[in-house]
DNA sequence: CCCCACCATAATAATCATTACTATTTTAAT
DNA sequence: ATTAAAATAGTAATGATTATTATGGTGGGG
């Protein structure tokens, strides 16, 4: 049976408070801040858990980390490749991708990712 | 400048050669078979030069590697969560997509990424 | 309330993909 | 052929992630 945790609640807690898309490392440090001696496998081992069960959503952007994301409501991403920061696009999902593809491959889809690269507006201006 | 190098030349001709959208593992141990002491060190350099260059395409599926494709025609991926093997999804590329998101976020976008994820037909049907 | 089986943790070591470094070799322009 | 720039092989180092293990916390049954 699976136990309640505080480090796991923290985790979550901290996920869902924070728009940034973190990394492992991320949520590692400011989850110290409130339990300073959490381990950082305590942090990997939550987010895979967390994300197996669905209540968190992870892709990587091809920069080497792994991000997560507290909302799990279907949404697309946009990555700025000079900060490497990640922000949510707020255009509808196409739901009918996965049936297009499905029928093409002959094979079912569980989901699509889809990321968007570019620079944002920050970095653009401030060059 | 930039100088020929049968090293470089080699990947490309591998990767063009295949179409199971290879790590960069799995390209040198291919290349060796023709360069038996080519570094995985080149074999990394002339990838990301490739890449940055628009030679050839890469691609993050998030199981940890980094994936190639020799096709830069624009297209889709899915991946098979079971055997990690990458297939093309011959549907049309929405290039559409990058126009919303700019207007959406008010930022130029480059590309977008888009990968498909389930279980392929070969695991479906072996189990 | 206390015991116990089980789950989760902290701390650390190990792994894996990728990148950095450096001395040597290759390329191509003169 | 000479030479400077570019590329290489071999190796070390890095960084993210995963595995290991002994210890500590949780919660149900007595």
């Amino acid at each position: 049976m699976k136990k309640f945790s505080r480090q796991r609640q923290a985790i979550l807690e901290c996920l869902k408070n924070t728009n940034c898309h973190p990394s492992a490392g991320w949520l590692y440090d400011n989850v110290r801040k409130e339990i300073p001696n959490i381990s950082l496998g305590t942090v990997y081992r939550n987010l895979a858990e967390l994300s197996q069960s669905g209540d968190i959503l992870s892709f990587t952007p091809g920069d080497g980390t792994e991000r997560f994301d507290g909302n799990t409501k279907p949404h697309y991403h946009f990555y700025c490749s000079s900060c490497r920061s990640v922000i949510d696009v707020d255009i509808p999902t196409i739901e009918d991708l996965d049936r297009k593809a499905a029928e093409t491959l002959g094979c079912e889809i569980s989901y699509h990712n889809l990321i968007f690269y570019g620079i944002c507006r920050n970095c653009r201006e401030s060059q």
